[in-house]
DNA sequence: GTCTATAGCTTGATAGAC
DNA sequence: GTCTATCAAGCTATAGAC
């Protein structure tokens, strides 16, 4: 029987997500990946013609979502831009207490892949931080700060800051001082 | 012939390091390891039981010369306690642009292992990051700032934000936008 | 497009001699 | 303490049937 192609593609992308993302690229294999999505090898092979290739597919799929729920975590909360920055942080520092957030899938993505310079996961990854860090950096434009570019890079550094330090210490603490460093960067000193 | 046993033990480590800072600790294998450090599988495994026994020293082993470097790049820097930290950001960007520099060995390593929450390696990547922290908090202490200890941390998460921002990036300029923010931090306005 | 089966290699770790 | 030799398992990727 032939299943929907798009369908098998979706779950071998579910599975490599939940493998890549748990485990670490490295340490989840193509085989256990094959065997979470339900399919043989042989048909992960025929949907990604190799592991760094499902690597690439991998982070494509988490790009806009990851950004959707960022941005919602600023958007859905109350107040000016200092309230939701806080808001932002807020909600990062609720997610970090999970037992199954592992971190930012890019930057571990990038970390992994360190060694190996040219892979075009690390340009995926680099494209998604762009694109959020652009986002900020309209809302912070659209508030008449100056040096907009500069402060919507200096909130991702605290941002991507703050995850690594949740990730090391296991401490959603980091990502509330975090965030009242980024408040203060968006507010107006008069 | 019988060499001596510690210098063997320190060529291991060394070729170790080599391999897990620059591959990745999944990456690098123990065969590969054994043979840079000029020594049989067998006698790697005579003074390392496993392999995440040398991971473990192997992070044991850059604890001490990294905060030393660290620290050295903020007493180095003339000036006030701002003019210091601009200065360490400063050395962080010139180190960033060299094709060797693969991030901080510590948050590679949590990257790596977010899949084994209970690998020691972890705990030594976080007492290694926990101990510069105090470091600087003495330091913000002493120029009677308000919130040390918060203001410390701040630091630390500019400090990790802008080396996983150059590492997605491969752009020096974010450990400077970084040092911009953790100058104002450690300012006091009067 | 998906299957069974397997090639060909690398992995972490070990046995036993000296 | 270091060697040679090797294990069993795991790895990415492929062959060929249907």
């Amino acid at each position: 029987m032939v299943r929907d192609s798009r369908a098998t593609r979706e779950q071998i992308i579910q599975a490599a997500d939940a493998l890549f993302y748990g485990e670490g690229i490295r340490s989840a294999s193509m085989d256990a990946i094959a065997a979470r999505a339900g399919v043989t090898k042989r048909t992960l092979y025929y949907h990604f013609p190799s592991k760094d290739a499902l690597i690439g597919a991998y982070l494509t799929a988490r790009d806009e979502p990851t950004f959707t729920r960022q941005a919602a975590w600023l958007d859905e909360t109350k107040g000016d831009l200092p309230e939701q920055i806080l808001g932002l942080f807020e909600k990062l520092a609720r997610m970090t207490k999970s037992a199954r957030w592992k971190g930012c899938g890019f930057l571990r993505a990038a970390a992994e892949l360190a060694g190996t310079p040219g892979h075009p996961a690390l340009k995926i990854a680099s494209a998604h931080k762009k694109k959020f860090e652009a986002w900020l950096e309209g809302r912070i434009a659209a508030k008449d700060l100056s040096e907009p570019m500069l402060r919507a890079r200096q909130v991702m550094i605290l941002l991507d800051g703050a995850v690594a330090q949740a990730l090391i210490h296991r401490d959603p603490t980091y990502a509330l001082a975090a965030g009242r460093a980024a408040a203060a960067l968006v507010t107006k000193h008069v």
